[in-house]
DNA sequence: CACTCGTGGAC
DNA sequence: TGTCCAAGAGT
């Protein structure tokens, strides 16, 4: 039984939903396939981000059948920019499982959306509730921020996580559990922020704890993290004599995995970067080059650790290129650089590239 | 359970 | 410039 205090709290939520709540493209519709996507692209990712990628993924892929006959390098094509390339290979693996499973038919059990590969707790809650209005609990950053706020919590959230779902599923409206989660993460986007959260205007502001001990901006406490290395890392751009480039795709699992890249590697102590690339390139492909001049410096971070990609024209030598450290190894030209995923710190390179040879087609080298 | 896994926005 | 942190999941 709810208590007065819960019941007052769903109302006032849902009133402030209705009037002020946001307007985004996946609230268009009810399909679940649609709401999966989204749900999968905004895991870690800004709202404004995700709208263009969402927009023309739907295009894409308009169904969980397009999506899962679709290639894998097709789909980390469509995904490239986005980050957290393994959301997209499990959202290919799981429509491939939902077509062999399901018979192509979105779950709506519980513990089938689970089974999915990339959906976790917050997103099965997130999809089964936005698509089929389930009661079902989710627990996003927005959701902990605004819950710690509403309780006060004295400890950092990750030390809190069990309470934390027991108390969003005994809020979550079972009438309306469609909007009270929309408008619970809502709330937490654009009124319980982490910064200068807007308490005056916020429907929770009475109940609301920390409010009331005007400890807002105290909570949740912040957890330690471990300061990020930075890497030096020497990058090949290897020209053979037919004016086309060496890339290699990267092992399917890790980081980045399944995009192509330039090749190259870490630069050891006391070790040059013309040494680093030439060494590198002998170990991981099996062939030997001459190291040319500086093409761009790019400075590149990551979540935990930071890069400092020093990139060099190469001339291929000789031998015989070896997958030894990548799944394939290709020669393209220029042009054809377009239609591989890239990491973000590689388009900058590709730029690089495009750059000089405008340059030097408008002032041709004697 | 602490760590891995991208990128960009906000301040 | 650095820091935090976004609709988290997998291991």
């Amino acid at each position: 039984m709810p208590s007065f205090a819960v019941l007052e709290l769903r109302a006032a939520l849902l009133t402030w939903y209705s009037q002020s709540g946001r307007n985004l493209p996946w609230r268009q519709t009810c399909d679940p396939y649609a709401i999966w996507v989204s749900e999968i692209m905004l895991q870690q990712t800004q709202v404004k981000t995700v709208i263009p990628y969402f927009d023309r993924w739907m295009l894409q892929f308009p169904t969980i059948e397009a999506i899962a006959a679709a290639d894998l390098q097709s789909v980390l094509k469509a995904w490239e920019g986005l980050g957290y390339y393994a959301r997209a290979r499990n959202l290919h693996r799981a429509a491939q499982d939902i077509v062999q499973q399901h018979d192509g038919i979105f779950p709506t059990e519980l513990d089938a959306v689970l089974a999915l590969p990339g959906i976790g707790r917050t997103t099965a809650g997130g999809i089964l509730s936005a698509a089929f209005n389930q009661p079902l609990a989710i627990l996003d950053g927005n959701v902990k921020r605004v819950l710690a706020r509403l309780i006060a919590l004295d400890v950092p959230i990750a030390k809190a996580l069990p309470r934390l779902w027991k108390l969003s599923q005994d809020l979550v409206d079972p009438k309306h559990g469609r909007d009270f989660n929309q408008a619970l993460m809502d709330l937490g986007a654009t009124v319980c922020t982490p910064h200068n959260p807007a308490c005056l205007v916020c429907p929770w502001q009475s109940h609301c704890q920390a409010y009331n001990l005007g400890t807002q901006s105290q909570i949740p406490m912040s957890e330690t993290r471990a300061p990020v290395p930075h890497k030096q890392i020497g990058v090949a751009v290897i020209w053979n004599d037919r004016g086309q480039i060496l890339i290699d795709r990267r092992k399917p699992e890790g980081l980045l995995g399944g995009l192509w890249e330039f090749p190259g590697g870490k630069v050891e102590a006391g070790e040059t970067i013309e040494a680093c690339i030439q060494r590198e390139i002998q170990e991981e492909l099996g062939i030997t080059i001459a190291v040319g001049e500086r093409l761009i410096v790019v400075n590149h971070t990551y979540t935990h650790f930071r890069v400092t990609l020093n990139v060099h024209h190469c001339r291929y030598l000789s031998g015989d290129p070896q997958t030894i450290a990548c799944d394939e190894i290709r020669w393209v030209t220029l042009a054809e650089l377009d239609q591989f995923p890239f990491p973000k710190a590689n388009l900058q390179i590709i730029a690089a590239l495009r750059q000089g040879e405008a340059q030097s087609s408008r002032a041709p080298l004697k």
